[in-house]
DNA sequence: TTTAGATGGAATTTCGAGATTTCGTGGTTT
DNA sequence: AAACCACGAAATCTCGAAATTCCATCTAAA
């Protein structure tokens, strides 16, 4: 039990899969009897939970839950396309057949969840897993890219885009439309293809780009937003 | 007005010019008889900094400044042209007269003091104008992309590459080369020419990439790495 | 000589309290 | 009714010290 680690992961978790409101002030002095420590411990794991984005330090003013809106999403999308094709294309380039069995690895064991989601009658058990192996099989495409700064910049836009819609759509209703994406990048980065990976995994994730912004980075398959989806 | 505020923007300025060794312990102790505060102060103000990746933190370690390397420079130099492409690309379809209008003044004010940099026998009084001002100009250029979470990410990889880069040359014989190449990148900007602007703001940047990657990329103009400069 | 263990000083992390600031409530004035 | 001010409660920020951990050095055993 080294340290405050346990505190920064449990509430890193809770905030990625919202266990707060959304613009909600944190409130220290709660966590603070929560967790059974000083006010300067909890203080010191919002500071490094602000390093992932997670929580906006304000001066004078504490922490609080970053707003979910709309144009937020669609700028993290952006991002998020932006630096997973690129670090997916440098996979392909540089990964060789290590990074090909690894992402082989990662999409059946996100493929089989997503089977048993799509079916199953109650898909409770399978959330955090899903959640858990899908975060595996985008972290796996882009982890021969030999640019850790890209990966960690990766990292920061995933966990809080995934904080901006983990309150969405718990019905999984995308789930099908999924399976496809997720094969299709598959397929993509396996025939060594770095343009059409990059466009499907653009795809898989236009869902959440304002259609305005779609129109001008890929003018034929615009969809527009109609509902916030998860992932 | 808010205490640690100094503390921080005082540390965050001698952290990008180098005020202290790469790969160095930062010692709190001393940087708290240096301010007269606590360590709790200084700690927090470590914390703030490790946001902005100018140091990083270690459990029960403490926080160093981060080691130089030129594959550090090649992967922050990819991402800063990764984001200032994009965001400049967005800019130019978005910003309107207004930006244009900005984006002349700072590079205005840029040029006006490359010319006395070039000149001058004695650089040193403009030294620090020239930073602040080149900072200026590469981030009006992605000032209008509309995406405040594009604005801070490029801020991020722009403090790191700064102090990656703060160290070298002080002699800056790339300055002539500089004048041309934000001349290059406010013409194309100004034209409305997207593939152009990338292609300058590529090449303006593209002495601190490793060459094998500069021909992945670009595979015309590959230019090796000789000597780190500075911008 | 090398390795393992012990030791003491220095650095870190945590704590609880006091100082400062913010925020909400209620009352007064225009 | 709207704007302004006063005041108390709650939150934030800073501090100094205690508790814990790291790190370099020394000693002893193989």
């Amino acid at each position: 039990m080294p340290y405050d680690t346990d505190i920064f992961d449990t509430l890193r978790y809770r905030l990625m899969t919202n266990g707060f409101d959304h613009g909600q002030k944190v409130r220290a002095e709660h966590l603070r009897q929560e967790f059974g420590c000083s006010a300067s411990t909890i203080r010191e794991v919002l500071f490094r939970l602000s390093t992932l984005g997670l929580v906006e330090f304000q001066e004078q003013r504490g922490f609080r839950v970053p707003e979910r809106s709309r144009e937020v999403i669609h700028e993290l999308t952006h991002l998020r396309v932006l630096l997973e094709a690129e670090g997916t294309a440098m996979s392909i380039r540089r990964g060789g057949v290590a990074w090909e069995a690894r992402l082989t690895a990662a999409h059946h064991q996100l493929s089989h969840l997503e089977m048993r989601l799509n079916t199953a009658a109650d898909r409770s058990p399978f959330v955090d897993l899903w959640f858990g192996a899908e975060a595996q099989f985008h972290e796996t495409l882009i982890s021969a890219c030999g640019s850790q700064t890209l990966i960690d910049a990766h990292f920061q836009v995933y966990c809080r885009f995934r904080q901006q819609l983990m309150v969405e759509d718990r019905n999984f209703d995308f789930i099908s439309n999924n399976i496809k994406h997720h094969q299709q990048i598959l397929d993509a980065a396996m025939a060594g293809d770095e343009a059409l990976t990059r466009k499907k995994i653009h795809d898989h994730l236009a869902r959440h780009l304002l259609s305005e912004a779609v129109e001008e980075a890929y003018p034929s398959g615009s969809t527009a937003l109609t509902r916030q989806e998860v992932c």
